[in-house]
RNA sequence: GUCCCCUUCGUCUAGUGGCCCAGGACACUGGGUUUUCAUCCCAGCAACAGGGGUUCGACUCCCCUAGGGGACGCCA
């Protein structure tokens, strides 16, 4: 058998650490046994996915240095690697499904399912699809669809009995098949839903193995059913440990930066990063910590894999970056050093904003510091403002944050950026001036420094929002109350118009 | 709330019944080398969640409790 591996990131948001450490394991196994490694993009959600995502999470994976045999831009024999290309499949296969009583045409509205659940849950059960249209005759359905009435398919579910299905690191687990919910396979806009996708995907793409995230396993019912009413064979499941914040929850954007690129952006060495992300749950036989790619895809089995959750520690990530850096030659050394720094036109950017602000060369530097590395570590001080509030620079920062996650077209002229800001600034009813103190100290260290926009366009998205987190938190954080707080805040200043229409 | 997964130093981990009164690495502390700093070297601090079994013997196997995490969407 030819060892099939693949990583299957949706295209929805900035590169994630979780897909590079799922994508390597992926790799290496396929690699160690001559087998192929492919990239699958789930652009399912419609709404959600997003070609420049798509292209930010191709380009970082190569970034970190695992490429892939067999995807959306190389091709292979077994393609369409996209969802969005492969719906004529889909919608075969779920009527094959149909036809042979896997799952059934649901009609239910938005507002009776949300009641339905809300009942469920405050009787203590399993918030789930209750089955109501599960026995619709076929000419109801038939008659239904004429009509035009939105409809999904759901996939039919056992009400008694257990699930059994197996897992390399932790064997046999067994789900009651009362917890599982009859899931929608197909949604009202003809497109499947991430669990019918993959679950077909997978078997057409021949893969074998599936090294995935932990937090797969409780759906793994919906696919072993999937699998099963097709009479297909299941692929081998490997469930690796969810990488964790300091406090030991999911590793997540809101308390730490989980952007490849924000790393890349940060200087971190691809290798090594790659290497710290190997030591997240797997070591090697004679406990080395620094291994290249090479060694580990000869070193690695899943035995060696252990299932307690690892914290993502950035000091140890760091003194390993700084082993690889001091490993490198002198003139590797400033060959990389000037790409990071001034490669992709980042030179020109920076310097066409100093050039005009400059009496002496030795004034460049000093201007631009916080544009070429870390900006001046924050003091609560330096936020003191006569006329702005310690509790408004929160706010401001906060609801920066918020804004700047929705701005799509980050690339293009600045203006959209700026326009942006000076409209949430009017909504905040603050003057513009005073808005943008609290994010000049934020980015640049300084309440004075280069143009706010353009530095917040060279520095990207990854950095932009790690500053704004960072001196959120010197301001002494955001209490989960608050952050409640300024949510529905945001949801209300959002539906007052205006970003939707400028930002995207 | 229900179900599932997990549990060795602060963190990453070694450990697959005796080699372990638990080893390595990061961080931290102290010392040494260095014109400062960093590097480097040496030393120190520090853990088997708790309780029951099984066994001649349990960090290792089983059960219970506790704690942590995840899932419960027409998100993935």
């Amino acid at each position: 058998m030819t060892i099939r591996t693949r990583v299957a990131p949706s295209p929805t948001g900035l590169p994630h650490l979780g897909t590079a450490y799922v994508a390597l394991f992926n790799r290496a196994f396929a690699h160690q046994h001559q087998g192929k490694f492919v990239l699958r993009m789930e652009d399912t959600d419609v709404e959600r996915s997003d070609p420049t995502s798509d292209q930010a999470i191709q380009d970082a994976l190569r970034w970190i240095g695992l490429d892939w045999d067999e995807g959306p831009d190389v091709g292979g024999p077994l393609g369409p690697y996209r969802c969005s290309e492969r719906l004529s499949i889909y919608h075969d296969l779920i009527a094959e499904l149909v036809a042979i009583g896997g799952a059934f045409y649901c009609f239910c509205t938005k507002e009776r399912l949300d009641s339905v659940r809300a009942d469920q849950r405050q009787q203590g059960h399993v918030p789930k699809y209750d089955g109501h249209c599960i026995g619709l005759s076929t000419q109801e359905i038939q008659s239904h669809i004429e009509e035009g009435k939105p409809h999904v398919i759901r996939l039919k579910v056992p009400t008694e009995g257990n699930c059994v299905f197996h897992d390399t690191l932790r064997g046999p687990i067994e789900i009651p098949w009362g917890q599982v919910d009859m899931q929608v396979l197909i949604k009202s806009d003809r497109f499947p839903t991430y669990h019918f996708a993959a679950s077909v995907d997978d078997h057409l793409m021949e893969i074998s193995h599936i090294f995935r995230g932990e937090e797969w396993l409780s759906s793994c019912p919906k696919h072993q059913l999937i699998y099963t009413y097709f009479g297909w064979e299941q692929p081998e499941l490997i469930h690796l440990p969810l990488l964790r914040n300091p406090d030991h929850s999911k590793i997540s954007k809101r308390k730490q930066s989980t952007s490849i690129n924000y790393f890349r952006r940060c200087g971190y060495l691809p290798e090594a990063l790659l290497n710290y992300l190997a030591t997240m749950g797997f070591s090697m036989p004679d406990e080395r910590e620094m291994f290249s790619f090479q060694e580990f895809r000869e070193a690695f089995t899943p035995s060696r894999v252990s299932t307690s959750g690892p914290v993502f520690d950035l000091a140890k990530l760091s003194w390993l970056n700084g082993q690889y850096i001091r490993s490198l030659s002198h003139s590797e050394f400033k060959e990389k050093l000037g790409d990071w720094a001034f490669g992709d036109g980042r030179a020109d950017s920076i310097l066409r904003l100093v050039h005009d602000r400059t009496e002496r060369f030795d004034d460049v530097f000093s201007q631009a510091d916080y544009l070429l590395g870390e900006r001046a570590i924050l003091k609560a001080e330096l936020f003191n403002h006569k006329k702005i509030t310690s509790d408004d620079c929160v706010r401001v920062l906060y609801f920066s944050q918020l804004l700047l996650e929705q701005i799509k077209n980050w690339d293009s002229e600045s203006e959209v950026i700026s326009e942006a800001f000076k409209q949430l600034a009017e909504l905040l009813e603050l003057k513009f001036r005073e808005f943008l103190f609290p994010l000049f100290v934020a980015i640049s260290g300084r309440s004075v420094s280069l143009p706010l926009f353009d530095s917040i366009q060279i520095l990207g998205l990854d950095v932009v929002n790690a500053r704004l987190r960072s001196a959120i938190n010197v301001l002494g954080g955001v209490s989960k109350k608050t952050a409640k707080r300024l949510d529905s805040e945001w949801h209300q200043l959002a539906s007052q118009s205006i970003f939707t229409t400028k930002t995207n």
